[in-house]
DNA sequence: GCGTATTTGCAACATTTTTCACAATCCTAT
DNA sequence: ATAGGATTGTGAAAAATGTTGCAAATACGC
């Protein structure tokens, strides 16, 4: 139940196992009872082993020769990632991204729920974004030991950014998911992630080859591409 | 110029390269000339070995004794993640988080130019996203053939994902940066980066104590917590 | 010019993360 | 009951990533 190893879990394991319990919810629906390792491998790419060591961390979960319950280690990797209870979250800066945020229907799917949203903006604060008022930040301290919430979503301006999250802190708050474009500076209790589409897009772009023509109207490729794409395409329709 | 090393980049090395290009665009913008490797490390708190080794797959970048002029830097970065030119995005999916991006700004301000939006909801169609008609995915291929983008940016619902990768993948697209919460299946030539709100918030969540009180309206906290808070404080203070 | 201050680039070392390999465990069929 | 096939959990090897230490290069004061 409890890990029951040094504490240490590496940070791309508790990655996974946010994605081995989007895909275990995908499971559930289509009523598979059991599912292995190997078919995990198959069905999201992800190695057997490694799916099995990341499991390790946290105690034991399946039976041999048989493989794991699908609706009992979806509720405890749950657990685990503490999604299984509600976790409250706010919002600081209301632009457009924030309030794309807000409308996130997979957000409540997962037990998030957000409770209040914040800006420092004066032509925002009182108006509504989807049936919650946008708030000042001023007392938010007094706000928050209300709300309780310890996560929070920051969507502000880059150089805003560092004064909210220092206000922040102080009004208890313990993560931080950062979509602003700057490294933040907190202390040593509060756990940050970063999520920048720039940076995103730049690694993807890195990648691109520097050829001009990938695809033409007429559909004339390379013949490597030709090989490669029918392969994709014979795989497609098999794993389908 | 081009990589003088056998090809092999890690991907934490170029993800961090976007760090530094957009710390380059700050230090740019305050008149800042030169900049060493340990200054580096005090203002983005990235190792200043890290940093020197990053740039050493790709060349030599500073000088001994000196440091890195700023703004010869900010262009090889900018060069070698292809970010030097435009390069033209497409969007699949104009629902919540979809339209969010369209006004994102700083897509443009790092030579994303988004240039098409594609959506199946046929009710959708036609209406205009800041200034971009929303098309219908029918014929994208050969609408890309004109528009010639090689990124796409995937917003669509978990299920339709797949079903659309592979149409993208025909029309061309090499590049897929995708927000649908699934794992998807493309040729090798294609590279996704998958971005997942959830999965984030997951890993931020894991962390959380299970305490309840982190904060309370009177400020009393425990001493350990005073004490971080304090360290974390004067930190605060010395740097800026 | 010469010694001293910096600061880079890189090779060697250390750590972290992933993959391999296999004994131990469990189910099924006979 | 026992054999046989499947699958887990995990120590150990391998690969990837990060850090340290230092020679070589540069600038600057004297």
């Amino acid at each position: 139940m409890t890990p029951n190893h040094n504490g240490k879990v590496p940070v791309p394991t508790l990655e996974r196992l946010a994605t081995y319990l989007r895909f275990l919810i995908e499971l559930e629906q289509s009523q598979v009872e059991t599912i292995s390792s190997a078919e995990v491998e198959r069905q999201t790419g992800i190695n057997a082993a490694q799916f099995r060591k990341d499991l390790s961390y946290f105690g034991e979960f399946g039976r041999p020769g048989v493989g794991y319950n699908v609706q009992e280690l979806q509720s405890r990797i749950a657990k685990i990632l503490k999604i299984d209870r509600e976790q409250r979250l706010i919002l600081v800066g209301a632009g457009n991204l924030g309030s794309a945020l807000v409308g996130y229907p997979g957000l409540n799917e997962h037990g998030f729920n957000l409770v209040a949203v914040f800006d420092n903006n004066a032509s925002k604060v009182g108006s509504q974004l989807r049936g919650l008022e946008i708030q000042d930040m001023e007392g938010i301290r007094t706000k928050n030991a209300a709300l309780q919430a310890r996560i929070a979503i920051l969507a502000v301006p880059a150089l805003a950014a560092q004064n909210v999250v220092e206000r922040l802190v102080d009004a208890g708050i313990a993560a931080i998911l950062n979509f602003a474009p700057v490294m933040l500076r907190v202390p040593n209790h509060v756990f940050v992630r970063n999520v920048s589409f720039v940076q995103e897009l730049a690694v993807l772009s890195y990648h691109l080859s520097g050829d001009k023509l990938l695809a033409t109207e007429d559909g004339k490729r390379s013949g490597d591409f030709s090989a490669e794409m029918a392969a994709f395409h014979s795989e497609m329709t098999r794993t389908n």
